[in-house]
DNA sequence: CTGCACCTTCCCACAATGGGAAGGTCAACG
DNA sequence: CGTTGACCTTCCCATTGTGGGAAGGTGCAG
């Protein structure tokens, strides 16, 4: 079958599936005569664990390291477990990262009236001048490297 | 103060501080005699509410719209609150897809032995032959092709 | 004067995707 | 048979926000 039809089969869009081949992530297709790309029920189904590990987040480069375990009778489950648990401990602590971002922004929201006066302690509260941060002045004792 | 200072203290980098400038996120620093950009108390004040907005996750174009919000004496705080209401849903939205990918993942790993043998429930789900969800196939846009 | 930490601009790279141009191919329809 | 339009091909560009680094100028301590 001709490459749009393996993009609507897999879910995966041509173009993606000729950058895919193109970085070597999956083999290169077979062509025909024509040159057009030929796709089986096998290809397809490659192209669908694809696209169901980038729904799961994971990057094209652990999407690689997934696929060569799929293929590989002899893998260990362990080194599966061991990416799925490493990426499910960053998403994790993303999904921490924006629930703090969203309770603040909750906060702003609910403390600011939202009509027509100018008044807004979303805009103070971005603009907080770091007194709650007592920067005591860095001090610049002549050529101090800078931290960190 | 030269623009490394400028970075310490606003927590921005000076490789960030000229790109905003130049992308006019921010207006163009004063120039010494040498050519050195030049900063002061409000300058560095600007950039921290701009970090502080990135920190929340807003987009450059956001940080544009709010900085210009800040800058207006005259502006309403509904159009600021407007904006925060909808990076909020948007993050909202976002933790809500994580969280569900949060779920499939732990689900699969908990699901996996993770030991030497090969066989792995990641895998295979990840694999699954969509035979779970029933998908007709979507018809053809018109003219069927349907390749053989 | 030397050395070094600054500063400047400019270009490259990243991740993953889409848009679109220029040109070849195939099949249906009149 | 020729036109038409939906395919296909490769190639280049844009995105978002950030960092790396080169090449060259400046300022100051020793």
């Amino acid at each position: 079958m001709n490459i749009s039809m393996a993009a609507e089969q897999s879910g995966v869009s041509a173009k993606m599936i000729r950058y895919y081949e193109s970085i070597g992530l999956i083999e290169a297709a077979d062509r025909r005569d024509n040159g057009y790309r030929d796709y089986g029920d096998t290809e397809v189904a490659m192209l669908q664990f694809v696209r169901r590990t980038r729904d799961l987040g994971f990057s094209l480069d652990e999407v690689a390291s997934l696929l060569t375990l799929w293929r590989n009778r002899r893998r260990s489950s362990r080194e599966v477990r061991r990416l799925a648990e490493k990426h499910l401990a960053d998403i994790d602590a993303r999904i921490a990262d924006m629930r703090a971002v969203s309770r603040t922004l909750k906060r702003l929201v609910h403390a600011c009236h939202g009509d027509d006066r100018p008044e807004c302690p979303i805009l103070d509260d971005l603009a907080a001048t770091p007194a709650t941060t007592t920067t005591k002045h860095t001090r610049q004792p002549r050529r101090t490297r800078k931290a960190k």
